[in-house]
DNA sequence: TAGTGGTCTAGACCACTCA
DNA sequence: GAGTGGTCTAGACCACTAG
């Protein structure tokens, strides 16, 4: 007779599903939910601290629970490790260095990490592949400032993003999906045609403030990034 | 002395951030953590949904808490309605049809779907644009046999989407992100060169596995997609 | 089958914010 | 100032699963 959590969070979303509930109507408060799903509160706020956090209600102290009013499209994606993607696909997985270099940051790389000035970054790119056709180009500026041992690291067999995993936890990061046309670089080593649309997803690193890395990986052309929302 | 939740959540990132704990390690159980932060189970176990909502920690029923293995990039995504977006950004919103006719659907958008046959479709395109410049074109299939009240819709006034969001509410979506080439057509709404690289996110929308629509948005050169993680 | 996390209860106090 | 959601407690039982 009484409802667990998932039950009230269910027949809340149907009512919205079948318009019983229009964005912007107000639910009743917890207390009074309780009762009519003869739980205790503790339970209802179990299932509406989960319609919150999928955007489905808002929730305010004194102004009570209501529906959202403009709803958006919440997806979660998990990147992955690009080693790891390749495998779970059950494809063989390789990788080689093609640059590593010492340069002073272009401005936009410099701008991503926030910073004013351009600064000396270890400048690394590296190509990742399944069953021996590539499949994401990584370019990576590595701020060895912030991580001196870097240097030090032979990233012709390993690559830069495994080992700083292993080693630079970080505090922040920053996600940039983006798609760019194929430089004659990246459509040689992408096997591509010059001018081909890329999808690049573009990561930024700090830990405490301090900048990491900024990578972006440039996937091969076809890929998609796929997730259920809601 | 006793911890609230917060407390017990950043503790733990701490210890991961610090490489107190490794990808891998076990934690204390419910219990002992209790014990240790000097508060009630129930409020460790408040963290730790939090530490595996966010993919810091895996938690199962007799294995216990460990810290993640691999670690992900966890992002969150809201994608707003377009008019909205441009009007948050302080921007003029304005909207027009492109075209409207009822074709029968490429396999790419039945496959989509994941219906074996093509269908008869409405077909609807579209152009957003702020502060009169284009922003987003439209590339719209509606399936007007799960919802035929759209084909009496003026969607010259009217955005689909909009008409959409307020009438048909959606039980599953998937959401796709790629890059695409312009075509001629999309070059000259949204003026752009023939060729240059565009970001496009896709959503097929369902009502208890009937088809609603999917839809391509198609961004103006440049768009980035933008979020912070973890 | 035993250990661990997941859930529920009844009650209390707190923190925010709307009117 | 008062109403509402957010959190905490102490204890109980349940559900899953590793060994």
């Amino acid at each position: 007779m009484s409802s667990n959590w998932v039950d009230i969070r269910d027949e809340i979303r149907r009512r919205v599903l079948e318009r019983e509930l229009l964005p912007g109507a107000k639910l009743p408060n917890d207390q009074e939910l309780a009762e009519e799903f003869k739980c205790s509160r503790t339970t209802v706020q179990r299932a509406m601290l989960d319609l919150a956090q999928s955007g489905t209600v808002d929730r305010r102290r004194k102004g009570g629970t209501t529906i959202t009013l403009h709803p958006i499209t919440r997806t979660t994606f998990d990147i992955p490790i690009t080693r790891l993607e390749i495998e779970a696909a059950g494809n063989d997985y390789s990788y080689f260095l093609v640059s590593r270099e010492i340069l002073v940051s272009p401005p936009r790389v410099a701008s991503s990490f926030g910073l004013a000035e351009p600064t000396e970054m270890l400048r690394v790119t590296a190509l990742h592949m399944a069953n021996k056709q590539p499949y994401i180009f990584e370019d990576r500026w590595i701020a060895h400032e912030t991580t001196p041992e870097i240097l030090d690291v032979d990233l012709s067999r390993e690559s830069a993003n495994e080992w700083l995993i292993r080693n630079r936890p970080y505090s922040d990061c920053e996600v940039r999906f983006l798609a760019k046309r194929a430089t004659r670089q990246e459509a040689e080593l992408l096997a591509s045609d010059v001018d081909e649309a890329l999808f690049v997803m573009e990561r930024t690193t700090w830990i405490n403030g301090a900048p990491i890395t900024m990578v972006r990986a440039i996937a091969k052309p076809g890929y998609q990034l796929v997730a259920k929302a809601n």
